[in-house]
DNA sequence: AATGAATGAGCATTCATTCAT
DNA sequence: GATGAATGAATGCTCATTCAT
């Protein structure tokens, strides 16, 4: 179990370091420090140890940070919440989530699981914007549905934009924009 | 220049079919009829190629639609028409577009063309958003850039997960929905 | 006629620039100005034009240096006149020599060409050395036929070694003590 | 490591039967009964497996002849011994020296070490023939560097004309004419 | 005779995967 | 379980040669 450890850590460094095309196994078991016919019995190929990556990343990602929501209630401070929280996350594992970007235009397994991960967070907001609707509290005449798939790609992009593309924003530019941006579409009043 | 011709309207045949990656040079040379080594008469390699494809699909996209801004002034109406543009123009080379999201994750030159390309449209849009701050008519607390990004982000990023990934969602549907959510996230009023 | 003079001329710029092996026959007719269509008129193949430019050099050679033995009689002067000549020569056209060698290591029809030329010298040599061991001004104990290729390959030997492999050694130091060397080793006495 | 002494063995044959240009890596391989993957474990491109076909037949020449010089003292005797020694030698590996011979005109690498060979001869030659001179056994008018230059070449070039082009002389003929050559062009008298 | 685009055989090289030790 | 040498399929690229114009 320890080889298996040593390989899928070797691996992160080495897709990290090289992208996943140029990520040879060899590289990844020498980086391990073990034989590079010893990564076949725990893995079958490339993409098994990238999941395993992924995997493991995820595990760490939730671990720590389990926040459960702490009890807020306004819509525009969950909003805000939810926003920070998410580009945290992501400036953590920036070279991670560009590396799942890149897969997932390779690998069609893995732009399945994007796509999905996609998709619950639409849901989620999805429901918080239909219920906000119903209580009058957001502009009715949105779709919820397109409106929640709009708004998180567009902040999933400006993550993928600012942190990996290293476009010159900073930190509290880009959260403080974010989440207006999010309170004008909605037109969340304020007064909310 | 018959054989040139006929070695990219396959190369992008073959590329839309099997990928950027699993397309082989000689595939492109013997859907295009000619012998392997014509291929090299006209270009150097596989990205070569591409790029001439990519370049042949701009020009096309220029020539039939070239709409000078129609006199539109309404902020709203601007908006909404290059929008919709936009999203046409998208549908109308979805394949060809996720080709470039593909190859832009795979190659850095074209990586560094995709963003370029970003940057432009940026530019133009924080140059409108700034004139509407300072005639007063959008929510002087946005930061012009961030935002015009954030907002170009959103679009091209639905355009790929409605025309590419297939996401079901009604052309109006989708035009609708983001054209509210420009006005909305920049308190663009109805009044104009 | 103009075509194939070109192409000769051609060829051996190149094939002194490039070396036999690199040179691409699409070189020389481009540096010949011609179509590479154009070269199979005149000539089949490389190693063609190749003798064709030997042959022009040949003649080169004996146009304007036709010396007839202008009298000579002192058998240690007609050595070292031939081998002041055969110097000359050598040095004059050093990097066609150093061609030569090169090719006459890679085609086997030119090695030939090289084995006929060295054996020419050596019995025209050989002779020489016969008639002076009966005059007995040459020792008698040597071989005449192995003498004369030993001390052919000796003069030729040190012509690449100084002319192509550029060993400094001035050119009076060399005629100077290959002559010595000659006589020496024919017994050739100053008396005569 | 049988691998490699396979690979080496059979390129010796390879080399030896085709010629260097002719021989397919493809084929070494074959001949020494691997796949044609495993050359690249040990040797990274030709030239590199010819280096150690080389270096192998070094060794094979120093190891069982490691004649430490027998108390010769005659310098006459010397050089007759040196000579039978470098063309037995020679013969003994007519075929590799044919090989190097070509090789040293076609790859750069091994014409420096060629010319290093030459060089480190004629230092050891041109030391005996300044100490012979300083003891007036010697024609005082050669220039020591140059005469054993030439010297060197003519045996080395005339071991080429009998063993590698096959020259109808025997090999008595060959050393005993060369000794006798040596010894003139020295003004070495037999009485010592 | 001249052109030069088209041809396609030929070979080196990589690297995921296997398996005897 | 671990090893790592051996495997061999797969493909890009060059360039001498042809031939329709």
């Amino acid at each position: 179990m320890r080889t298996r450890s040593a390989l899928v850590a070797a691996a992160r460094e080495v897709f990290e370091r090289d992208g996943y095309l140029d990520a040879r196994i060899s590289d990844i078991s020498k980086a391990a420090g073990v034989a590079s016919g010893s990564f076949y019995t725990y893995f079958d190929s490339k993409d098994e140890i990238f999941a395993a990556v992924v995997e493991q990343v995820r595990e760490e990602m939730l671990h720590p940070h389990v926040r459960q929501r702490t009890g807020i209630d306004d819509p525009r401070q969950l909003i805000a919440a939810a926003n920070r929280e998410y580009l945290l996350s992501y400036r953590r594992n920036a070279r991670l989530m560009a590396l799942l970007e890149q897969v997932s235009q390779i690998d069609e397994k893995f732009q399945a699981m994007r796509y999905e991960r996609a998709m619950a967070f639409g849901e989620r907001n999805t429901a918080m914007i239909r219920e906000l609707q119903e209580r009058g509290e957001v502009d009715p005449e949105l779709d919820p549905w397109v409106t929640a798939l709009a708004l998180s790609n567009m902040v999933s992009r400006m993550a993928y934009t600012v942190f990996v593309q290293r476009e010159k924003i900073t930190f509290e530019q880009l959260v403080d924009t974010l989440n207006r941006l999010w309170w004008n579409a909605l037109r969340l009043d304020p007064a909310g």
